[in-house]
Order: C-alpha cells, then structure tokens, then sequence
DNA sequence: GACAGCCTACTACATTTGTCGTAGGGCGTC
DNA sequence: GACGCCCTACGACAAATGTAGTAGGCTGTC
C-alpha cells in the first residue's frame, strides 16, 4: 500500500473528466458523455470505473431519486499538477525549462497565449 | 495486437532512462544504475524489463562477449512528445499554453531559462 | 398487472505491469 | 576439477486495469 500518487489508468480518466465536464452527474451521463466523445463503452463499463474512482476515494456518490450521483473529489489541477511532476522527474530529471521550451518552440500557442506569457516573463525578469 | 502507442510503465521507463544514460550496456549495468539511483530490485526483474522492452521493439540487443548488450531504439525525444501529447489531450484539452504559464508560474525555472524563453517569445512576437 | 427500460450489485476475465525464483550453462581461479 | 560467480531462459504470481455480462429490483405506461 505504498499510498501511490493519483493512479488512474487512461480510462478512469475520462471517466473523471466526464465528471469534471458535466458536474455531479449518473452513471447514464458520464456514459452519454463518452459516447459523444466518441468514446464507445458498455454501460456497467461506466459503471465499474466509477465505482473504482469511487473506492480510492478520487469520487463520492449519492443516491438521488433512483439514481447514484457521482461527483470528482480530485481536482484536475491536482492531477495534472501530478502528471506534470511525473513528467518532469521521469522525463526532464525535474528542470521545467526544457519542457517549457519545447512547449512553446511547439508552436501550439495562441497568440493571446503568447501575450499572457509576455507578460508573465517580463515579470519574472523583473523580479530576478 | 492493437499496437499501442509507448506504452511504457514505470519500472519500464526507469530501465529505457538507464539505457539513455549510460548507453548500451548489460543487465547488470542497468541494475546497477538503478541502485545508484536508490532503485532496489532484483537482477532478474531488470533482466525481465529489459526483455519486455526489446519484445516491445522499444530496444535491441546483441549478445557480446558473455552477456547481451541492451540499446535503447525508443529515444527520450520520443518518450516525452508521446507523454506530453497524452498530458495535453487528457488535461488540457490539447492547449498548450494554460500547461506552459502553469509552468512559468510555478516558479521553477532558473534565470538563464527565462532568458532564453524571453527570446524565444520576442521572436514569436514578431512572427505574428 | 404485465412489460420495457433503467438502475445497482456482483462476478468474471484477459492483459499489462512489477517483481522474483529456479535451473542450468560457461568461465576463472585455487 | 570443484566452487563460486555471472549470465540466460522460463515460469510464476499478485495487483491493477479495461471491459462487460448476469441477476434482480423499481417504475411508469398501456
């Protein structure tokens, strides 16, 4: 029980971005929800994976009417702050810099995005 | 055999990492670099690592001398575009930038960093 | 009040991943 | 030439993950 970080496999995942996505919602929902997204899996598929989220407390739920409504105890800030680190040791032996390069040598930025970075920048230069 | 993208575990990854770092080499290399790296594990589990990798044509080998010689195929490069694109889809929505300010803010990038990313945004600037 | 449709509770099962153990083949050294 | 050490080949096995089926309980509608 080596208390691992946030563990979830690619398919929790989207079931939590459902959850983050639409808010407090049925195992019906998150499903419909994946199905739009072209994502096509069998309702109790839904249904064991949110009950996992469920069990390693990353989700609550509350039966409502006939229903259970599950709503996100994780945040996504909290894993892709994880996912982030994860990277960056795995990856970049922990230096943001490089990865921070390759972002924006990427050339994925918009330029309001590359604005707000400006001025971020300019303020870090400031201040060093 | 859906053919899966990298897909690579933990304990996979730190292997690939040793392979980058030190170059080819044995089995035994590898496991010594894994506990200089305060990494414990049992000779046959990197042996096993390093057979899944090859059987995943993510390295090769070539028997030298007495023992294989392992070399990595699947480069860092490689790795961290695929991981990155995962994180960027999954967390992001496929945007880079609120991933690049989290970063800028995060406050961990040296001077020289920001230096260099104050060019690189100077010149996409005046790109657009 | 029977049926369709939705919901939960379980159970199941193949794969992938992390970790090893054991058996047995060379080789260097005393 | 026996022993210790290193190497490979396999086999194992538990846990995590992805995916789904079945059974059986409500409920709303003809």
């Amino acid at each position: 029980m080596t208390e691992r970080q946030y563990d979830l496999g690619d398919a929790e995942l989207a079931v939590l971005r459902a959850l983050w996505e639409i808010g407090p919602c049925t195992v019906r929902e998150v499903l419909d929800f994946l199905h739009d997204s072209g994502k096509v899996v069998a309702y109790t598929t839904v249904q064991t994976l949110l009950t996992r989220l469920e069990q390693k407390r990353h989700a609550t739920s509350n039966k409502s009417g006939l229903a259970y409504v599950y709503r996100a105890k994780l945040t996504r800030e909290r894993v892709s702050k994880s996912r982030l680190n994860s990277l960056l040791t795995q990856l970049y032996d922990g230096a943001a810099g490089p990865l921070v390069l390759q972002l924006v040598r990427s050339e994925r930025l918009k330029p309001e995005e590359i604005k707000e970075l400006h001025r971020l920048i300019d303020e870090l230069d400031r201040r060093s």
